[in-house]
DNA sequence: ACGCTGACTATTA
DNA sequence: CTAATAGCCAGCG
């Protein structure tokens, strides 16, 4: 990936309170807890859920920084919009992952989910946002 | 504080 | 079909 620019500027926008209730991470593990066993998401729809679907690349950074969240995310149930296990890389063993979505039910094959359609789960559409 | 990276996606050539 | 480009934004040196 090239430089983009970069402008980190702080724009931290916190509540008056002082403290934030709703990170974006946070709203990231909520939605990945509530899809349900055997069904499957992107990072997209949930980027899209959460109103920032410009944003799907911090949905995996949400991941990443989730592996230390206290409840497990399940992470494997979190898959690129072509249903393509992207992030198994990340999950210790590169075929983890895949065992895990197969082992719920879900048909895999070549990296890739069978009948994506089928077992997507859009937590805009599931949760009416 | 700055610059680069990254488990993405959509658009354009 | 593939490749490049552009947005997004948090974390790390």
């Amino acid at each position: 990936m090239a430089a983009r620019k970069s402008s980190t500027q702080v724009l931290k926008k916190v509540n008056p309170s002082g403290k934030k209730d709703h990170d974006f991470f946070t709203q990231v593990y909520e939605i990945v807890r509530l899809v349900p066993k055997g069904r499957v998401t992107s990072y997209g729809a949930i980027a899209n859920a959460l109103g920032t679907k410009l944003s799907a690349r911090m949905v995996g950074w949400a991941m990443n920084s989730g592996h230390s969240v206290k409840p497990k995310i399940p992470a494997h149930r979190v898959l690129n919009r072509e249903g393509r296990l992207t992030g198994k890389l990340h999950f210790g063993s590169p075929t983890r992952m895949q065992e895990l979505l197969e082992k719920e039910g879900v048909k895999i094959k070549d990296d890739q989910v069978v009948d994506l359609q089928k077992y997507f789960w859009d937590p805009v559409k599931e949760l009416s946002f």
